[in-house]
DNA sequence: GACAGTCCTGTTTTT
DNA sequence: CAGGACTGTC
């Protein structure tokens, strides 16, 4: 292959990103500059003209649909498999390396991978254990406060913390970690903690790991947190072969511990580091891009970067006010039809969202108007109860310490053993400070049990053993179909009457299906094939049943739309509470992560943006008074075509409310009207009451949150 | 032990 | 409104 064919058809910046002398590389990549492309010629052009062996370059990912598809680019550009080569997410990487080398990381060899489900139901048995009221100490917070610690790659401190609910949280996380130990079972946060670890503590593998891996090569850099930046770090060691690409302007993952910051420190850690930008847009029309710049542009503290392009100014922004959250899918679904009539096809149009409980209203208008679409996210095949219960047994198969299956089969279907029996078993566990299934056998040794309970007990124990002992020698599909008649599921879900049975035996048997479809993807057998099944099963749970094909309209979330392009993009809900979310109104940062994620979301519209609010929206069952969110007001007019026509967009986005009955009541004001309040700034009426000196009005404020005011003192001004 | 009815609380999501 | 957790009855 031609070398030069690996620059040909970059821009400038990109070809100088792509052949730049290996050594450490930040390149701040803007949203839709060509970042794939450049990671994928830089590894091509590292195996072509530096003479780098595909053996010794790793590329760490955040998702394992980007992983997948740089794999797929690479060999297509280089025209040969590069099965050498460690191409995963931090979590599938972590994870290799432990099955590798458990032994080193004190792991048991047949160690289960736990979904963040499995994490919490652990979190919950681990509250139950040390005696903790969960209203006092929300299992979810728990479960919070643990993967944040790992994330900063922490472990229990034994020294006493000065709080004492950060003291207990402690407590609660060396008692979730000796539950850990004790079941066998790694969480998400543990693989990156522990392999990180195992590095450290083995010296010569972590040469042996740096001898191998001579470039790294990392995506979505804004989005690494503590351990994983940390990882990389000891991984590169000394050697300068770290490139990273990232945007600073595109980190939307804080909320679960990733460090923008980290980005920033690069520079600091490694101040040799060459700094390149990637500036030229290729996706959208100026302006969409002016438009975005200048909503990001509110955001302080940024490493940077303006984008450009060499494109036409396109057609304006659309920007309409709906009446209500029906008509603004209404308009949605109108404006989509227009635009479906013009030949265009639908999965180029996406419909983005803040929150999916969102979704429901624009998929009830798109059904309604027979419109075929698709909705990303939810629930995905391998968290599907059923799912998760066949692979439960299997896990217990494998491991029978595995604590959260037991629990999770023990009852399902049903076999006359529950809470009571569940409750003797647990206490005798944490008693002997052993695994249920050690519990059980001893307790049916000694006799400690009445003798119904016994016999269900003896049963069960036999039935997973008899299973253990049936599946030996078969292959996995074949395991797996076998595991789902023998366990009983299959009849009871053939049984049930809720309807949904029929829907659970066809995923039981696409389950069957994505065994026999299970490739091994490691280099020799690092270890058995259905370990291999079970762990992806959790660290790729999404991957499954994609059926890209057909021509749909795009549903998803703002957060999952990110890395995405689509012709057409509909932005909804732009409401202050809800976009920016009303739980991240008040922190600044988090606002100023609301305001990326607006960025992210406009920077997906390649030809057409529209935009939309509710002025009346119901929300909990109850109606709302939203005002339009601030980041319309950051857009120039200029850029922006009103629909509904009103005043400047600068002005007052909202005035009139043609559609919402009007209440004048005695306290002078109408519900939904807009007031203005000296200290607490706008704010719309929700309710009032009371008449004369005494009347009061409810008043929801941008950012004040709502407030009962007494009229006559409150000097509220309308507007 | 299983199931039905009541209370309560509401981000974003990948691994 | 709606899904999950929890409580009380058969």
């Amino acid at each position: 292959m031609d070398v030069s064919t690996l620059l040909t058809g970059l821009n400038e910046a990109q070809r100088e990103a792509v052949s730049v002398p290996p050594g450490n590389v930040l390149v701040l990549a803007g949203a839709g500059s060509g970042k794939t492309r450049v990671l994928v010629h830089r590894v091509a052009w590292l195996i072509q003209v530096c003479g780098f062996s595909p053996w010794s370059i790793l590329a760490v990912t955040f998702t394992n649909k980007a992983a997948g598809e740089m794999r797929g680019r690479i060999e297509t550009l280089l025209g040969l498999p590069i099965g050498g080569m460690w191409v995963g997410t931090f979590h599938g990487l972590s994870h290799r390396l432990l099955r590798s080398h458990w032994k080193e990381a004190a792991l048991p060899d047949h160690f289960q991978v736990m979904d963040a489900d499995d994490q919490l139901r652990l979190v919950r048995r681990v509250l139950k254990h040390l005696d903790l009221d969960e209203t006092r100490w929300p299992p979810k917070q728990a479960q919070w406060f643990i993967n944040g610690e790992k994330d900063a790659g922490r472990r229990p401190q034994q020294a006493e913390d000065r709080d004492p609910t950060r003291r207990q949280l402690q407590r609660i996380y060396q008692e979730y970690e000796d539950a850990c130990r004790q079941t066998g079972c790694v969480d998400f946060a543990e693989l990156l903690l522990r392999s990180y670890e195992l590095w450290r503590q083995h010296p010569q593998l972590l040469e042996h790991y740096r001898t191998r891996f001579q470039q790294i090569l990392v995506d979505e850099f804004q989005d690494t947190n503590s351990i994983q930046y940390a990882w990389l770090r000891l991984l590169a060691g000394e050697r300068d072969n770290l490139f990273v690409v990232g945007d600073d302007d595109q980190s939307i993952y804080g909320w679960r511990g990733a460090q923008v910051q980290n980005l920033r420190d690069f520079r600091h850690q490694y101040p040799q580091a060459q700094l390149l930008r990637l500036e030229q847009n290729y996706r959208s029309t100026s302006r969409i891009l002016k438009a975005a710049n200048a909503v990001i542009a509110c955001n302080p503290g940024r490493l940077g970067k303006t984008l450009w392009t060499q494109g036409g100014e396109g057609e304006p922004i659309r920007l309409y006010a709906a009446f209500n959250e029906v008509d603004e899918a209404r308009f949605v679904i109108e404006r989509l039809r227009q635009h479906l009539a013009q030949g265009e096809k639908g999965s180029g149009v996406a419909i983005l969202y803040r929150t999916t409980a969102q979704s429901r209203l624009f998929e009830e208008a798109l059904i309604q108007a027979q419109i075929p679409y698709r909705v990303y996210g939810g629930m995905r095949f391998f968290e599907r109860a059923e799912i998760k219960e066949a692979m439960a047994y299997l896990r217990l198969i494998v491991n029978a310490d595995d604590d959260a299956s037991f629990e999770r089969v023990i009852a399902t279907p049903p076999r006359g053993l529950g809470v009571k029996t569940m409750d003797t078993l647990r206490d005798h566990a944490r008693l002997k400070r052993c695994s249920l299934w050690t519990a059980a056998v001893t307790l049916l040794r000694d006799l400690g049990l009445p003798a119904r309970t016994s016999l269900l007990l003896t049963r069960f124990l036999e039935l997973i053993e008899r299973m253990r002992r049936d599946i030996q020698g078969l292959d996995l599909a074949e395991a797996v179909e076998k595991t789902i008649a023998a366990s009983g599921l299959a009849e009871y879900y053939a049984q049930s009457k809720d309807g949904k049975g029929q829907d659970r035996i066809e995923n039981l048997d696409e389950l069957v299906n994505a065994a026999r479809q299970y490739v091994y993807e490691g280099e020799e057998d690092e270890y058995p094939l259905l370990q291999g099944f079970l762990a992806q099963s959790v660290l790729e749970a999404g991957e499954m049943q994609e059926g890209e094909a057909a021509d749909r309209v795009q549903l998803m979330t703002l957060h999952s739309a990110k890395g995405l392009e689509f012709p057409l993009v509909f932005i909804v809900g732009l409401e202050e509470g809800l976009f920016p979310h009303s739980m991240s109104s008040m922190d600044p940062s988090r606002l100023e992560e609301e305001r990326r994620l607006c960025y992210v979301g406009m920077t997906r519209a390649m030809h057409r943006l529209y935009l939309s609010y509710a002025e009346t929206r119901r929300l909990h069952g109850s109606e709302t008074y939203p005002l339009p969110s601030r980041f319309l007001r950051e857009i120039p007019p200029e850029l922006v075509e009103e629909i509904r026509p009103r005043a400047q967009i600068s002005r007052p986005l909202y005035q009139a409310r043609p559609y919402h009955p009007v209440v004048e009541d005695q306290t002078g004001f109408r519900l939904g009207q807009q007031v203005l309040h000296p200290t607490f700034g706008e704010g719309v009426i929700l309710d009032a009451e009371g008449q004369g000196s005494s009347a009061r009005v409810q008043v929801k404020f941008a950012t004040a949150g709502s407030k009962w005011l007494v009229v006559a003192y409150a000097k509220l001004q309308a507007r």
